[in-house]
DNA sequence: GAGCGGAGTCAACATGTGTTGGCATACGCT
DNA sequence: AGCGTATGCCAACACATGTTGACTCCGCTC
């Protein structure tokens, strides 16, 4: 935090240009660090995934991780940010909203690491908890917002379409548990698919 | 593991009382050890919860954890045994095993912290994660399998359950997703109970 | 009282961690 | 070409961790 280093933004009489791609020559470095952090994260947490490890993984040396991300939780922050890119609710018939939130779910499951790595972090870490608990709060609850229509009773569902979700990758990915490993997703999806469209629309249970 | 001690039973000619519980002298340090351990577990996880916290919550030196526990993974052992004591099958109407279950379940995450240690470890330990499977084995898999009369489903189903009930535990005792933390324990038995029901009883979703 | 073994304390070791600063190098510009 | 700066590496620091061994103190038995 040097004071004194006015923005790149519109320095007086400076050359039109702005800092070229061609300066960043850094950028491959910094995506492979980010890339061996994620993995790191996902498969050992955040305590375990040390940064001396995750520097060697990206064959550079540990203070370069520094210099680029400050410290190990800027480290963290940068490599693991999330949008669940859910789909628009307004596209969703009502009836297949359960089905479709499944899919999609167990789909960004299987193509990245970086939910493992959250769920792992969340576990342990304050702060990768409180990123989870921003990611339900900006994702999943403006989503649950649109099918059921009481108000008072988004946050619960939202809550519980995520305790399950949740528990299913937990279950799969980080527990392997081995029958939840052994599912195949049209399997999983079709056991957990009416229980996310009970927990959106079905009536508040007596 | 020094030899030369030969087991305190039938000594020949020895007097005729055993080791006299004022021999166990310790017996109260051993406990207290545990009872810190398993707090700084459920609240730190397995990394973060070190021995000399433990030690010191204990009112006692790092060294006796290590005399009487051999090392931090026996203390984890030690700590953390687990017997879910599930409800008798043959006394539960299959149609209220949810209901019964989830009650259940609820009921033990309240009353004490070895579950939320248990699972904060199991998500970055391995050793924890093992643990957590061998629990599933050997008890939730039995259970399941007295409500589900195709023997192939058993294990899907077991761990389908497992999914819905360690999920809910984890939105609201790791994660604390507010909605989770609001709901009271009714609530939460009556949004559940359908689900594990469905899970056990239900006949396979096409 | 002498001896003994368990209970507990203290200090230390070896190791691994996040983090820092200094030094070399190669690139991009004038 | 020459220079400045970004890029990278090396060595080191300060600290925390699991773990070990030697030492003291207490209660008990001969």
């Amino acid at each position: 935090m040097t004071a004194g280093k006015p923005p790149a933004s519109s320095a007086p009489s400076a050359p039109p240009t702005p800092p070229a791609p061609s300066q960043r020559r850094s950028e491959a470095t910094r995506a492979a660090i980010l890339e061996a952090a994620r993995e790191r994260f996902a498969a050992d947490g955040y305590e375990r995934a040390t940064i001396r490890a995750i520097a060697k993984d990206a064959n550079i040396d540990p203070s370069m991780v520094m210099r680029y991300y400050g410290n190990k939780e800027g480290l963290f922050a940068a490599a693991v940010t999330i949008d669940l890119r859910l789909p628009d609710p307004a596209a969703l018939p009502r009836d297949e909203a359960g089905r479709a939130l499944v899919a999609h779910f167990l789909a960004m499951w299987e193509e990245s690491e970086v939910l493992t790595a959250l769920l792992r972090v969340g576990t342990t870490n304050q702060a990768g908890a409180e990123r989870m608990q921003g990611i339900f709060r900006e994702q999943v609850l403006p989503l649950a917002q649109r099918f059921c229509p009481d108000p008072e009773q988004v946050p619960a569902r939202a809550a519980l379409v995520s305790s399950q979700l949740l528990g299913f990758a937990l279950t799969r990915y980080i527990l392997r548990f081995p029958p939840a490993v052994a599912l195949d997703t049209q399997e999983a999806a079709a056991w957990l698919a009416p229980t996310i469209q009970r927990y959106l629309t079905a009536p508040y249970p007596q």
